[in-house]
DNA sequence: CGATTGTGTAACAATCCGTAACAGGCGAAG
DNA sequence: CTTCGCCTGTTACGGATTGTTACACAATCG
């Protein structure tokens, strides 16, 4: 039903019916994006399935699940799904979706990457391996590692709503406490350095009762492997 | 019996003995909501079937149970029905239940909100992705999460008559409590901002016994694809 | 016209978040 | 090894946002 859809506004629809025939489709030939099902009939999960995908290739994942479930979200989008859709979804939220998630990336893939592992946004440059920040001006602006990781994770999942815990997860590799404010003081110290005005944030947004967003869209994403 | 009862309040009923009769009536009718029995007679289960359902279409589901057990609310409710009745249950209750499902899906599947990146109206600028909002001045107003979202909805959703219900699942996430004026104070605040004059709103009026109604045609500029 | 119901709004309470301040950890310099 | 300084986690406080309650007023109904 979806891959008709799709097909009918123009995208080249493949579908595969377990996890094995996707990995000889993928293996054959190049994919812009992915839509995946949490829930498959085969021995193994979208989520493990994702996590493969991402561990030999960047290209955009749309999970798909049978519930909207929190921890489901959370879980898919930790292993690197770019976006997460909750079942019973309507077939233009999918095609929206894929759009954006396509638009993200092939607005990225200009001329050529001239550099590889910089990130950019807004006229910021990350230097992913040298672990250097440069503002608009061109100036490099020093950061700490947490500081750095934090705006890492930001910049790599920009226009998504972050929470606490993922951002824990993605930044310090530990489980929150509970009564946890060291997501917020990173948060306060990050926007200090990147944020003209730190009291009204342009590019950290806060999300009141869930967690924080990236605004910028990122300009010349690269780096895969 | 139930079926009998909903007939008489003039809904179109049809009953299925059998897994594998409904499937027959399913494949050959659209219907507008499914109720199902956890318990079934034959050999697949309510949750089972709900699944399968699911699986190839958004109609709503309503599962009805022998017990109101949590266990099995939260099951009927992963496997993705739309709503859950634990036996013993009142003939009104499920007519209640089957309105509000059915008023959900109609109002909130058909504008099926393309999430374009701007959404303009009436010379407002609502940034989607900065989550930042621009008055027909240019100037910037400073919103709340709350207050941006309700805007959002409106602004995705003109034109139509916003039940307090929907407006609530649509922001909140969260189910009403019966004698909630949640809606109606973040409605005064956002009047507030974006009303030249508040104790006459122009673009959010209000519709009495049934919600709020967003005026501004939305003026779609923001075009691309 | 009075009673009932629904909405606007203020006021209050609960919660969440921003931020400063402080203390421990860790590495570099001495 | 000790000291110093930076980074980071923790705590506390205050402001902002949001949910709740109460009351006034308007609309509806009988």
């Amino acid at each position: 039903m979806l891959a008709q859809y799709l097909g009918e506004e123009g995208f080249d629809v493949d579908v595969a019916g377990s996890s094995s025939q996707m990995r000889a489709r993928m293996a054959g030939a190049k994919f812009d994006a992915v839509l995946l099902d949490v829930v498959l009939p085969g021995d193994c999960d979208g989520l493990q399935l994702a996590r493969e995908i991402r561990s030999g290739s960047d290209v955009p994942i749309i999970m798909l699940s049978g519930r909207d479930d929190v921890m489901d979200r959370v879980v898919g989008l930790e292993v690197g799904a770019d976006d997460y859709i909750g079942k019973p979804f309507h077939l233009r939220e999918v095609l929206a979706r894929v759009r954006t998630v396509l638009r993200r990336r092939t607005v990225s893939t200009e001329p050529a990457p001239p550099e590889e592992g910089v990130l950019r946004f807004a006229g910021w440059r990350l230097d992913v391996e040298r672990r250097a920040v440069t503002n608009p001006a061109g100036d490099e602006v020093a950061m700490s590692t947490g500081e750095f990781d934090m705006l890492h994770v930001f910049a790599t999942h920009a226009g998504r709503v972050m929470t606490r815990d993922i951002l824990m997860d993605l930044t310090h590799k530990r489980g929150r406490d509970g009564f946890d404010r060291t997501i917020d003081a990173l948060i306060v110290r990050l926007r200090r350095k990147i944020e003209t005005d730190p009291a009204n944030p342009s590019l950290i947004k806060s999300v009141r009762g869930v967690g924080y967003l990236f605004t910028a869209r990122p300009e010349t994403a690269s780096g895969r492997s």
